[in-house]
DNA sequence: TGCTTGACTTGGATCGTTCCAAAAAGTAAT
DNA sequence: ATTACTTTTTGGAACGATCCAAGTCAAGCA
């Protein structure tokens, strides 16, 4: 517990070479002759030698870890991302150095200011609801590739920086959940949960009315009804939903854990979803295949996502000079039986 | 997106004092004078300076980095248990590693073989199921402070190590369900889900089986339903808890994954937990309390599992001569109308 | 004036690697 | 034995910080 670390020198040392030939070794150069290199890698195994990478990173000036900011690990879709990141972060020699932010914008600053410091490669950030993009701006520098996942910071000058974005198409997919509504049927939906101040759920919620207004409809019930996207909150405000007549048959949700919340409210006044009252949602969450009912919703694959998140930022890392991408990529509407109930 | 890296030496020379005293001023030494420390500061901000801890690591022989490897991120305890673990090292100033290893024991090899080149503090591993002391001792020396959470790989010399281990109080928490059931009046009551090669797993059994034998009754049906951690494939098989006459009336399962999804297979049949049948879990996942029926389970609490791992494992970097600590963490009987059925 | 004191400042060595130019060792032909 | 190669090995200078012993300089005092 208490010896030094065994470095090059003590293996140099140990075999009777020098310390760049046992480097040499270690990197699998072709240089040393076949009996040194079997010294060397002997004497390795022997003394227990352990590489340190950020010795090399210094004087190599690079870097071989990668920044993973997530908003909120505790949501199992970024839990997901996570975890696909890391995957092929992992895979490709990089480690993840992880920070969370919990929402908050300050902890944020903090998280970012402290992975900084440890040079990474690139980073890979899913802003903090409210992020300030001169901020990060501020902090980030113009000297490490980032790319902006899932939620666009407020005031980003995009010309100016080379930022990667990459997000989900919210507004796609939320017209393909409200035009399924009105196959099936439905003249009165509404568009449930979720923040305003949430650039996906705006984009969503844009979604949502360009679909109504291919088919000349109303948005309903007027004013958005806004909740924390968790089924808690979501259940308490379904109430909202029928507080004028004619109550709306369908809601088109903000994802799937503000839909699994209608859900329960619903069910408090008496409703079933998939009879009486239709609902989707989006992520499709592994509970959306197995929820009573299970829930029609928008596929992200977030795990994909994550190493498409990867995959990109190494790219960017390997050529900064190229200009920086706004993707989005595709959902996938997963039809179930919350959406079953049509209207004559 | 191309220049150099800004150095101590830049900022030396940018104002005209040395490089020690940069750093002294950077480190908030008292020794700088007033108008020094202040021209280097503005200095400093100008040349948008980034501290570079990975070099003033090299040199201080220490470091900033604790390694966090999971075995599935996507299991929310996990990702909770991650979110306050590196919510506890980044306030202590400690940076995150993450590496997840998917249950894959080969993978956990590699992951913390990377991670290890990293130099990190100290080590938070849940380890993959199926792990191999041995070989972990063999990558992770005897330099690295370790705590093992949650699982005991195989052939561990515990004895001769100096790792810490943290679990759930399996045992206890399986017996106070298990108490909870006998109390309200069952008498049949099985043990389902989970593998019986993982630790855990093993442990709940026990705990069960004890409260079974102090009120003298036999272990219903008979050898152990095993099933994947899912409730997928718990659903799957919860019809063999009634493949023999009289069946239970109670089951205790290995997780709250293992319970929703019995729930379901209960309800295949007509069956509704609650009124029919009494279930309970163990985790307390946020479903838990939102299902139908709401769901007796243990509050373990993840997300300050992983702020208390966190804490131990700092403990250990700045006392590493102590002994090791095995820890187990108390768990709460959450009771809820899953378990409500009572039996005359 | 010289000498001590205290408050600041600094050059050089160092951490564990990699890079590079050049030395050493081996081989073959003259 | 000398030259002219090729193959292998090597010492020393980086990388960007910190540590430390020693330096400067003005003030204070005899």
């Amino acid at each position: 517990m208490n010896t030094r670390r065994v470095t090059l020198n003590d293996i140099a040392r140990g075999c009777g070479v020098s310390r760049a030939t046992v480097s040499l070794v270690l990197r699998g150069s072709p240089l040393p002759a076949a009996d040194t290199r079997a010294k060397v890698q002997t004497e390795l195994k022997k003394q227990g030698y352990v590489y340190n990478r950020a010795a090399a990173n210094l004087r190599q000036r690079r870097s071989s870890s990668v920044a993973l900011v997530v908003n909120d690990l505790s949501n199992p879709f970024f839990a997901e991302f996570a975890a696909g990141a890391d995957e092929a972060l992992g895979a490709a020699g990089y480690v993840t150095l992880l920070g969370s932010t919990s929402e908050s914008p300050e902890r944020q600053q903090t998280v970012l200011t402290s992975l900084m410091e440890h040079d990474p490669a690139g980073i890979i950030l899913s802003p903090a609801e409210g992020s300030d993009g001169e901020a990060l701006q501020q902090i980030l520098g113009t000297h490490v590739p980032v790319l902006v996942f899932n939620r666009e910071p407020t005031r980003v000058q995009w010309t100016a920086s080379h930022w990667d974005y990459l997000a989900l198409a919210n507004r796609r997919g939320a017209e393909l959940a409200t035009r399924h509504l009105l196959e099936r049927g439905h003249r009165r939906i509404a568009f449930f949960g979720g923040h305003a101040d949430s650039s996906s759920c705006r984009e969503r919620r844009r979604g949502y009315a360009d679909a109504l207004a291919v088919a000349g409809l109303a948005i309903e019930p007027g004013p958005m009804i806004e909740t924390a996207p968790t089924r808690l909150d979501a259940a308490a405000h379904s109430a909202a939903l029928f507080a004028h007549a004619p109550a709306p048959t369908a809601a088109v949700c903000y994802n799937d854990a503000v839909a699994l919340g209608l859900m329960l409210g619903l069910a408090t006044r008496g409703l079933r979803a998939g009879r009486d009252f239709a609902v989707t949602g989006f992520d499709d969450i592994p509970e959306a295949a197995v929820s009573t009912p299970p829930l029609t919703t928008l596929a992200t694959d977030p795990r994909a996502r994550g190493r498409q998140a990867a995959t990109r930022i190494l790219e960017r890392v390997r050529h900064p000079g190229t200009d920086a991408v706004r993707g989005s990529v595709p959902v996938r509407l997963i039809i179930r039986a919350s959406s079953e109930v049509t209207i004559a």
